[in-house]
DNA sequence: GCCCAAATTTGCACACCATGCAAACTTGCA
DNA sequence: TGCAAGTTTGCATGGTGTGCAAATTTGGGC
C-alpha cells in the first residue's frame, strides 16, 4: 500500500512534530503573556496554564521563561548562520554575512525580533538572555570565519571581526527597532542599516574621525 | 551651623567607607568560593557565611552571586570609560579608547579579569552577567562617542563603532586569557592585542578577505 | 563620656524557581 | 492488540530574591 508518512528521521517523526508544536505553543504563550503583563510580569505557573501544560512540563522544554521568550531570536540567528555554510566558498565574507543575516527575513519576523529586543529594555533577565543568544551566534560565526579565511589569520583578528560583525547586526536591529515604535517596520530597513554599518567595517572607521 | 553633608557623600564619610569595605569583602569571598567550589558550586548562605554577614545583608549589596563575582569587571570597565571624558577633546577616538582601556591596568588586575572571564565558560549565569556588564560599558561608550564625534554622524554608525570597539576589547581579553592558562599573564599582552585589533578597525577588515 | 537619630544589619515570611524521581499516561509500531 | 519507549505530571526538596519590622550599630553633637 502507500508508504506511511515520512520515516522517523529528525523532523518527520510524529513525536518530533508534537514536541516541536508544544515548544512553539509555549513560546507563543510566553510572548502573549509578556505583551499583556510585561516581560517579567508573570510566573511559570501562569505560563504553563496559558500553554495548556503542567508547570513541570514547561521545564522539560525550557530552563526559564526568558529562554522561551528569546527562542525566536535564537532560531533566527541559528538559521541565518547555518546558511553561511551553503554560500559559495569564494564569496567575500562580508557579502556572505550580508546575504545570510539580511537574506530571507520576513517583515513579520523582523517585527517580532524588534519587539523582543525592546522587551529586553524592561527586564534585565531577558536582556541578559538575549545577549547570550547573540554571543552564541558570534561563536558560530567565528567557526565559519575560520573556514573561510586563510589559515594564516590569527584568532585575534578573526574573533574581532566576528564580534564587530555581530555588533553591526545588533546596531542595525536596534535602529530598525527604534524606527518601528511608530508602527509598520519597513521590510528592508534592517537590511539597509546592515549594509551601511558593515560597509563601514569594510573600509575602516577612520573616516569617522573628527578630522575626516 | 555646621554644613550638613548630603547623606550620600561619595567617599569621605565613615559609613561610605564601611560599605565599600563590606562590598569588597563579599566579592572577595565570592571569588574565593568560586575558586574552590566552581562558579556555580555554592549557595548564598555559604557565601554570606564566608563573608561574615547574614544572608539578608548579602542581598542588600548584590542581587545575585554572579553580580558579586563580576564586580571587578564592572569596576574596571566603568573606571576605564570614566577616563574617556578626561582625555583631550581633539584626540582621535581610537587613540582615546586605546589609552583608557589599555591604560593603567595592573598585571594583577588583568589576571583577575581573565580568571573571571574563564569562569564564565563553566557557568551560563555568570556568562550572561558578564555579557551584560560589557553591554553596559558599550552604552557608556556610545554616549562618549556622541560627544566626541561630529553631530552629523548617525546613531547607526556611532553604535556600530561602539559595538565594534567593545568587540575588539573582548577579543583582546580572550586572547590574553588564552595565553594566561600557562600562568604569568604578560603585562602588555592585552594592550598589544588591543592595538592590533583596533588597528584593523581603523583601516577596515577588507584586507582580511581571501583575495587580499 | 552620653545619648539619640539615622543608618545598617538581621530574622522571618512568603512567593517563586528549578530539578530529581517515580508513577501515570500516551504513542508508535510490530 | 499489546508492549516498549517516550512523554507528561505530581510531589518533594533545596535554593533564590524581596518586603517588612525589629534589633543593632554608628557617627556626631553636646
Amino acid at each position: 500500500m502507500t508508504s506511511e508518512q515520512p520515516p522517523s528521521a529528525d523532523s518527520g517523526g510524529r513525536r518530533e512534530l508534537n514536541k516541536r508544536a508544544t515548544r512553539t505553543a509555549i513560546s507563543t504563550a510566553a510572548l502573549s503573556l509578556a505583551r499583556t503583563h510585561g516581560p517579567g510580569g508573570f510566573t511559570v505557573d501562569q505560563l504553563a496554564d496559558e500553554a495548556g501544560i503542567s508547570r513541570r512540563t514547561f521545564f522539560n522544554y525550557f530552563p526559564s521563561i526568558e529562554a522561551a521568550l528569546t527562542r525566536p531570536v535564537e532560531e533566527f540567528l541559528e538559521g541565518a548562520f547555518a546558511q553561511l555554510y551553503d554560500r559559495p566558498a569564494d564569496e567575500p565574507i562580508m557579502d556572505a554575512v550580508l546575504a545570510t543575516l539580511g537574506g530571507d527575513v520576513s517583515q513579520e519576523q523582523m517585527a517580532l525580533l524588534c519587539e523582543i529586543y525592546a522587551m529586553g529594555e524592561d527586564d534585565p533577565q531577558l536582556e541578559r538572555m538575549q545577549l547570550q543568544v547573540w554571543n552564541k551566534a558570534q561563536q558560530k560565526l567565528e567557526e565559519g570565519l575560520h573556514v573561510r579565511l586563510p589559515r594564516s589569520e590569527s584568532d585575534l583578528l578573526i574573533n574581532s571581526l566576528a564580534g564587530a560583525l555581530i555588533a553591526c547586526g545588533q546596531a542595525a536591529m536596534r535602529e530598525a527597532a527604534a524606527e518601528t515604535v511608530g508602527r509598520s517596520p519597513d521590510a528592508g530597513s534592517f537590511q539597509k542599516h546592515l549594509l551601511v554599518s558593515i560597509g563601514m567595517l569594510r573600509t575602516g572607521f577612520n573616516s569617522l574621525s573628527k578630522d575626516s
